[in-house]
DNA sequence: GAGTGGTCTAGACCACCGC
DNA sequence: CGGTGGTCTAGACCACTCT
């Protein structure tokens, strides 16, 4: 095929896959920055050689995962992950009258300090490179909802070091990308069930012993990249969560 | 379109959606069985007048459905749903050295009563219809992993009303299925986390109040209509389930 | 080799958006 | 109104499975 497919994709996968591989290379490269507009579907046949279903398909494949979203009429588009509500998703959010509440967020309390071993290892870093530590308390309605425990690349995100405590705001994730330029594409998540210690049930106001619900978090930026990872825990009583299976 | 189209189909849905509905409705009806194959794509397009183009897509949303394979050479298949892991997918089922095992079933009482209000709602009958209600316990190595409380409709499931206790098997689906003639197609689930009672906690080998992973089933068939509720606890312990959000 | 699904093309027209 | 994605067609050729 045509130059601009060649690049570093196996040629004997099928022309969609080649054309999807190239369009996420571009994205995970930061080429189109997430939230912008690609190039129409007519300009990507055009430049690749191939025919427009062609190019449609390999779309299709990054609509699926997630990267991309299309809006008739209006164009093609870099996705911009929305995890406002994702930690909350497993939680019922919702105050006494069950309206949906905004969630808040406060730092409790932050340090630097080599990153665990364990941590370091999901974040594929050494072991003992400098962190950032954030102990974070997430509120619904002024009553305490989720502990979180979060842990970043301190170099790469310097500039929360220094931040005054309270301009952290409810939600992080815009901070990362508004102070560190760092965006989060997604996320892995693994649900545990365990029992308050005395600090994590004080801060939640529970009972110590209550049973919590402990979330691991594993979030990933647009080069595919580990960026943060994050314990949380909450009241086991609040938890609910729905699927379906087939 | 072409008659075999306009069966009981909004006309101004796009072809390919009109197609998959007809699919769709065969399906649930039982024109294919489960686990047949389906006419080819060629043939499906000479009959209903479609391009072959539009007959794949309509294929391909029934496939992104889960209620159709394909196999490449082979042809196109009606699923059968495969649950026989679906619970244990929540916990940790692996023995002492973290090989697999193959979880058992033991049916533990069986009786016929009227169904309770919340079950009959969910099940689409009419409260106070009779119910076959089923005590099961799931072990793992010879472990209590599960406990589990089944409630079907009594006239469907007659024959499981008559059956040795002994002769249930360790999976129900396919017992349904023998028996009854009753296939499950997907189901929904509701987790929740709870502490367990003195019967509970006795039958799983748990301390009394210890906390318990709550699972709520409810399983339809092909025809879209609910078929089994029930609820499964299982040690909190023992639970973990992963996730991954975008 | 016959039959099936998988890929690809070239072109047409429709539906929606924003100016 | 022009530009975008959404639908649809008709046909070609490839890759796999089974016999």
């Amino acid at each position: 095929m045509h130059a601009s497919l060649s690049v570093a994709s196996d040629p004997r996968l099928p022309i969609y896959r080649q054309l999807s591989d190239l369009l996420r290379s571009r994205i995970e490269q930061g080429h189109w920055a997430p939230g912008s507009r690609i190039p129409p579907e007519s300009e990507l046949a055009e430049q690749t050689g191939a025919a427009l279903g062609t190019v449609r398909r390999a779309i299709e494949v990054l609509v699926d995962d997630g990267l991309l979203t299309r809006q008739q009429g209006r164009g093609t588009f870099v996705r911009k992950a929305d995890f406002s509500n994702s930690l909350f998703r497993f939680f019922r959010m919702t105050g006494e009258d069950g309206a949906l509440l905004m969630p808040q967020g406060r730092i409790l309390a932050r340090r630097l300090a080599p990153l665990p071993a364990a941590v370091a290892e999901r974040l594929s870093l050494r072991p003992g490179a400098e962190g950032l530590c954030l102990d974070r308390l997430r509120l619904v309605g002024d009553k305490p909802a989720l502990l979180e425990c979060i842990w970043l690349e301190a170099g790469r995100f310097a500039a929360l070091a220094e931040l005054p405590l309270e301009d952290f705001g409810d939600l992080l994730y815009p901070l990362y990308e508004r102070a560190c330029g760092a965006v989060v594409a997604r996320a892995t998540e693994l649900l545990t069930v365990g029992s308050a210690g005395a600090v994590t049930a004080e801060r939640l106001g529970i009972a110590p012993g209550a049973a919590v619900v402990v979330v691991d978090r594993l979030a990933y930026g647009y080069d595919g990249r580990p960026m943060e990872w994050r314990r949380s825990w909450g009241a086991a009583d609040k938890f609910a969560y729905s699927i379906e299976i087939r």
